[in-house]
This record gives C-alpha cells, structure tokens and sequence, in this order.
DNA sequence: ATAAATGCAAACCCTTTGCGCTCAT
DNA sequence: ATGAGCGCAAAGGGTTTGCATTTAT
C-alpha cells in the first residue's frame, strides 16, 4: 500500500518478471536494508513489523526463490541455521566473532588467487568456496571454551 | 567378542579412562579405519554391519562424545548432516567436487598464514577457521548447473 | 479468469533426550 | 553393586510442503 521506493531487489525481481506479491515487496525491502546476515526467523521479524500478514513459511520460500535467482546468498555459520545477505557486488568472506557472533566482512585477493590454483593443480575448476575465520578478541584470551 | 588389535581411536579413548562398551570400540574401529567423510548414518551403517545390536542414537552420542574429546573432527559440507573424520594429525582443509561428492584434502601453508594475519589486522586472536573449495572436473565444464 | 503465491498446520530430516534396562568397572 | 551407557521412541529445531484460499497479472 506504501508507494515508498523500490528497493533494489525489489528491483531485480520486477526485471526478471516475477509476480510481485506485498509479501515479497517487503521481504524484497528488508533484504535490501538488512546490512548484517539476518536468519529466516529475523526476516520474518522485519517484515512482520511492517505487515503482520506474512507467515514464515512464505519467508521460507521466498528466501529459497531469490536465493536460486542469484539474488540473495545464504551462509551457514555452524549455528545451525541458514542466515542470508543480499548478494554482495564484490565477493567477500567472513570472520565470525564466536564470543559475539558478530560478523566481519572480508576480501583478500592473494587468497581467491590461491584457492584457483589449487582447485587447477589437482585438475578441477572452481566454482565456489567458503571460507570462515573463526575468531576471538585479542583481548580476551582465555575465558571461553573451544 | 572379536580380540581384534585396539584401534587408533580405542587406544586414545583407553588412555583417557574412558569407559568402553563394545559399542563404543566398534565405533572406533569404524572411524579408524574410513578414509573418508561418514555421515552419522554412514558410521551406523558400518558398525551395524559388525555389530547389529547398535543404534543411531548411540551413535550420536558417540560422536559428540568423540568430537567433544577432540577425538573426531566435524564437518558441514552445506549437505545438511554432519560428516566426520578422525582428527588429522596434520591441519587440512577441503576440495569437494560438487558432482561426484568426492572429498579431496589439501594443505596450504600460505593461505593458514594469511588467515592468521587478518585475523590480528581485525583486533583478533583466530581460533578456528573452515575453509572449503567447491569445484568441478577440468573436463566437464557445461554440463552441470551453479 | 487463471496460474501462481500465501497461510496454516502437518510433515520432514537430522539430531537430541527421557526413561527403564544393561553392562563395564 | 552401581553409575555410566544403551535402545527405544518421543521430542526438538529448522525447513519444507499439501491443500484450500487469496492475489497479481
């Protein structure tokens, strides 16, 4: 009902023509104002508070669809569920805070030029990589597990 | 039953006073001997096939026993379910081949270096880190989708 | 008008857990 | 003997899905 701005990806879905529901205008607004990794249940929590009409399972599948269409990435940060951003112009990593669970964006380019020549040395392509780095506060030596 | 040699595992498991069922040795010698990544229900699969008065919740338990003392790494592959390997002796990370599945190791002592340096370029001490290539055959180039 | 999207609740998959019984120590 | 470990089946958490209803086109 609000004629606020597109937002971008609301943008994309309206040129790859998909029906564009309120649900996904909105979740399509959320994602794209969302500047951290939001899982599913905080999704719903955004959009929800800007129109309680939406269920989760229609989350759920919207999450899915624009992740297939490119639009959107999803991570999995061993906290057991799927946490999403929307996918980045340059590439980057991530270094988690375990204490925390904060999450820092990185890029290191010696490192993507590493992993090419490995995935060519044992003869394959690269076609994708994860890579976490698992970190705590320098500050904060000894106090926690693992 | 079988007096077959300790295994690997049995013999850390023995040292650390842990109590040991013939469930537990039977899952030892499983792990001990795969050369690869078993799933929870793959390590079941074979321990049952050396002894059927096993279940996967003892399993289960097991392993998060196991990973728990260090025992075991675990791993998430973006699969859904957890894989396991014995604890290398040597720190490596992994190159999957999205078709087949295959799980091939390698070790890169430039990239574990980098991965050190950003971290402290970050204000933080790294901890643990998940690094893991997705790549296809050289060969095969169109066939497949992502 | 009509196929696609939604909400709800049930189902799924992997994993964990409560409980009474069994077994290593 | 006795507490830790086991099997079973039920429960949990995240995610998916069948179906009747709503909605964008």
């Amino acid at each position: 009902m609000a004629t606020r701005p597109m937002s971008h990806i609301e943008q994309v879905c309206a040129d790859k023509g998909m029906k564009m529901t309120e649900q996904r205008r909105i979740i399509a607004h959320v994602l794209s104002e969302a500047h951290d990794h939001p899982d599913v249940e905080e999704v719903h929590r955004r959009s929800a508070a800007e129109d309680p009409r939406i269920s989760i399972a229609t989350v759920y599948r919207t999450m899915r669809l624009f992740e297939e269409a490119g639009i959107v990435k999803r991570h999995e940060f061993g906290d057991g569920r799927a946490r999403y951003e929307e996918t980045p112009a340059t590439h980057h990593d991530h270094l988690i805070d375990v204490r925390s669970g904060k999450v820092i964006e990185f890029h290191n380019e010696e490192i993507e030029r590493i992993q090419q020549e490995i995935a060519q040395a044992h003869g394959y392509k690269l076609v994708g990589h994860r890579l976490e780095l698992y970190v705590l506060p320098l500050d904060a030596g000894k106090a926690t597990e693992e």
